[in-house]
DNA sequence: GCTGTATTTGAGTGATCGTTCAAGTTATTC
DNA sequence: GAATAACTTGAACGATCACTCAAATACAGC
């Protein structure tokens, strides 16, 4: 009997995530929400909750959408640290602009390095993703080890945490003003750098 | 004639950049200023002219402050190339809690981060003090190409832009909650890809 | 001690912030 | 077609935003 829905509220989600990875959290004002998702405040909070609730889910699509990728990469790669470069690469691939719309960095990075104290949750939840992401990536280690990719006496976990730290410094470069070119030359550097946990 | 200054005009510079490197540009208001820098808003806007101003020697400062970390680091090094193992160590070093202040990322790449395209001048300074940090680090490689460390072949721009990818990587991992040991080996990890340039 | 002037103060500006809610709208059900 | 109920609307809320400016202050020179 009720009046359904106008919104489809995983479409408005994804709207939200792109402005506040455009835009981060606190300059993306509920002015900006209104008009990217094209609904009103009413409808907003029925459907959100607060602002700090949609950021919230929107992060959390984010970080869906980011381990895909790297899933996609991982199994499609001939092998696993071949997976892994190819990660990179195509992490490389779309930071030129695309439809018109800026690269951008990682939005966890981004949030994690916006958010503050007084917004403990939000610290927390991207400290939790963040800290899944790793264990993805040294699950996927442990098994290119297993299959004699790896030197067997190298750390998975610590080893994580470096490949960790290159995604998160590529993607930081995206926001520079660098030739497309030299991004990619950064991708292949640090691919090549596995070549020193490889098997001889 | 006139009334003597209240403020240390550096003094006051010194505590923004404490506060807004704590903060960040957006979640940092004049109320927060005012209190950090025991000064009114008149006399905050007859001294630096904006919130936008004040950030903007702000950003000077700080860069200041890690162009010269970076050369003491290059200089004590026994060679050059220990001299960056050394400043990613410094960087490793300060990244536990000290004077009961939680460890900050770069501010520059906090900025470059948060900062968006309707503040173009802000945005312009960050991408060229990141692009004079580059141009250190590759006259620093340079340097050391020529003392025979590293190989000749090898494309010293390139090589620091990889090299700056790792600092940054490094120093978002700060405002994770991970263990200051794990930080202290990603450094060292870090250290240890210069391997693959240098000379056999 | 008076004058002159650079500095500081803090109340106040309009704008915008995130959020609320009563009223209006629209489709289904009987 | 009237009743019902979920959804949408948009005006309005108090708080806070960056910022202004007239008045108060404090010291040097005389």
């Amino acid at each position: 009997m009720p009046r359904p829905a106008r919104h489809d509220r995983q479409q408005a989600l994804e709207r939200a995530v792109d402005l506040f990875w455009e835009r981060g959290y606190h300059a993306t004002s509920m002015k900006h929400i209104e008009q990217a998702l094209d609904m009103r405040p009413g409808s907003l909070y029925a459907t959100f909750g607060s602002k700090e609730g949609l950021f919230s889910e929107v992060l959390n699509r984010y970080a869906e959408q980011m381990a895909d990728e790297l899933s996609r990469c991982l199994q499609d790669g001939e092998t696993g640290l071949q997976g892994f470069r190819d990660y990179l690469l195509a992490l490389a691939g779309p930071c030129q602009w695309r439809n018109g719309t800026p690269p951008r960095a990682c939005m966890l990075i981004k949030t994690l390095l916006e958010v503050n104290p007084e917004d403990p949750q939000l610290r927390a939840q991207v400290d939790r993703i963040l800290g899944l992401m790793e264990q993805r990536f040294a699950a996927a280690l442990k098994q290119a080890q297993a299959a004699g990719e790896l030197r067997p006496e190298v750390d998975c976990q610590r080893l994580a945490r470096l490949l960790q730290a290159q995604v998160i410094g590529l993607r930081c470069f995206t926001e520079r003003a660098i030739e497309p070119a030299h991004f990619v030359e950064l991708a292949d550097d640090m691919g090549a750098l596995l070549a020193i946990y490889q098997t001889p």
